[in-house]
RNA sequence: GUGGGUGUAGCUCAGUUGGCAGAGCACCGGGUUGUGGCCCCGGUGGCCAAGGGUUCAAGUCCCUUCAUCCACC
């Protein structure tokens, strides 16, 4: 592993009644408490939300997309504030993601070799090739504190043939790109990707050899693709079986609140999901007794807050009816302060997750949480 | 006053030789899992301006009235 890598990692309470654990990650960039949630900032930017409010809604740590950056506005503009940190002004922590999943899910516009996967921009339809050493160098340059292998992502459902073809692919790939990040001597960690789609055998393949390759934390890639929950979780199971104790673990993309509290009790530490977000600007916010749509005719004389209990600014300050009048209004504040609310949900639920495990509650923590989502 | 046009869902309008009343938007629900704010799915809603006539059958053809717009006096 690079000598030069500032990234640590340590569990510092593990739960006595299941997987669950809490722990210390430490970066270029300050401290992550895990088990953690990762806002998505795709583009450079927590959709909505300017840093000020990211760092208020208790984020440590987001992410951005190696894809997206480098088609625009292009690692040159970025190299020149020395990384994405400055470029957008979030002192934190930044993990990127490589772009397999963009070129899984923009699918129409690929085609995947083993040298790499050639796609279309779908921006302007130039046409580039992404290798895994050029996603390394991508992610370096943008000084990523946690870079991501290059990886094959596949649907659901798919062959036996073509989830094996992909797993060897995105071994082989991950193979590379550490050669690269060795190589080049990246401060970042660079965390391998697990696949093997919902093929128990074919996963735990995947965990073996990936964790074989060494990395400094491992990533379970290709889930919520359209499976049944349950699949999920026993890939997710399946997958952990096989990873070191001492390295995070990262479920890519998932999810639901309930997701995420059920993972953590299988033992996985971060997560991202462009859920809070994105819904937060279609309308729909959480709670613990499940989500509200604010466009609802419900909340039109409503005076209450979304969440009665909730702290965050949005819930502190606004009203169910105005919410819903600016939503309703397409004004740009609607955006704004769904999406602090969603995000503040997610975070503080991470929180009270840590806070369960430390206290060796979690599981009646757990309990309580789903009883109380189905309830409603 | 004269000539011409237009009246169909809350709004903007389609509606074929007369044959089950339609779309977009709005409104009301639902969806969204390593992000384009997009998008997708469902639903409510009609005395077809009013009255009369022709016809097996009229939003459609004929007559009258009303409303409204334009042009010219």
């Amino acid at each position: 592993m690079s000598l030069e890598s500032s990234f640590d990692f340590r569990v510092v309470h593990a739960s006595t009644q299941s997987q669950a654990r809490i722990g210390e990650m430490h970066t270029a960039h300050g401290p992550v408490k895990t088990p953690v949630f990762m806002p998505v900032g795709t583009l450079g930017t927590v959709k909505a939300l300017c840093p000020q409010d990211i760092a208020s809604c208790g984020a440590e740590i987001i992410l951005g997309n190696t894809y997206h950056l480098y088609l625009r506005p292009g690692c040159e503009v970025i190299e020149r504030f020395g990384g994405l940190h400055r470029f957008m002004g979030w002192e934190g922590p930044i993990l990127t993601d490589s772009g397999g999943f963009q070129i899984f899910s923009l699918s129409m516009l690929r085609r995947i070799t083993d040298i790499g996967a050639e796609f279309q921009s779908h921006i302007d339809g130039s046409r580039h090739v992404l290798t895994p050493e050029k996603a390394v160098d991508i992610q370096t340059c943008l000084n990523s504190d946690i870079l991501m292998c290059l990886d094959e992502c596949i649907g659901y459902p798919s062959d036996r043939s073509v989830v094996r073809e992909a797993l060897k692919r995105t071994l082989h790939w991950a193979y590379r790109c550490k050669r690269r990040w060795v190589f080049t001597g990246c401060s970042g960690a660079l965390f391998g990707i697990v696949q093997g789609g919902m093929d128990a055998e074919l996963r735990s393949e995947s965990a073996q050899r990936t964790v074989e390759i060494g990395f400094p934390g491992y990533a379970i890639g290709g889930l919520s693709v359209g499976e049944p929950v349950e699949q999920m979780m026993l890939m997710a199971e399946v997958a952990v079986q096989y990873l070191p104790v001492h390295a995070p673990r990262y479920v890519m993309g998932v999810g639901t609140p309930e997701n995420l509290v059920e993972l953590v009790s299988r033992g996985i530490d971060m997560f991202d999901c462009v859920m809070p977000t994105r819904n937060a600007r279609n309308g729909q916010l959480f709670t613990d007794r499940g989500t509200i749509n604010i466009s609802n005719a419900c909340h039109r004389f409503d005076t209450g807050p979304v969440d009665d209990g909730c702290g965050c600014y949005t819930c502190r300050h606004f009203s169910r009816a105005y919410l819903r009048h600016l939503y309703l209004s397409r004004e740009i504040l609607a955006y704004r302060l769904n999406t602090i609310h969603n995000v503040y949900y997610y975070l503080h639920l991470m929180e009270r997750i840590r806070d369960a495990i430390e206290r060796d509650q979690f599981e009646a923590f757990r309990k309580t949480f789903s009883e109380h989502r189905t309830e409603s």
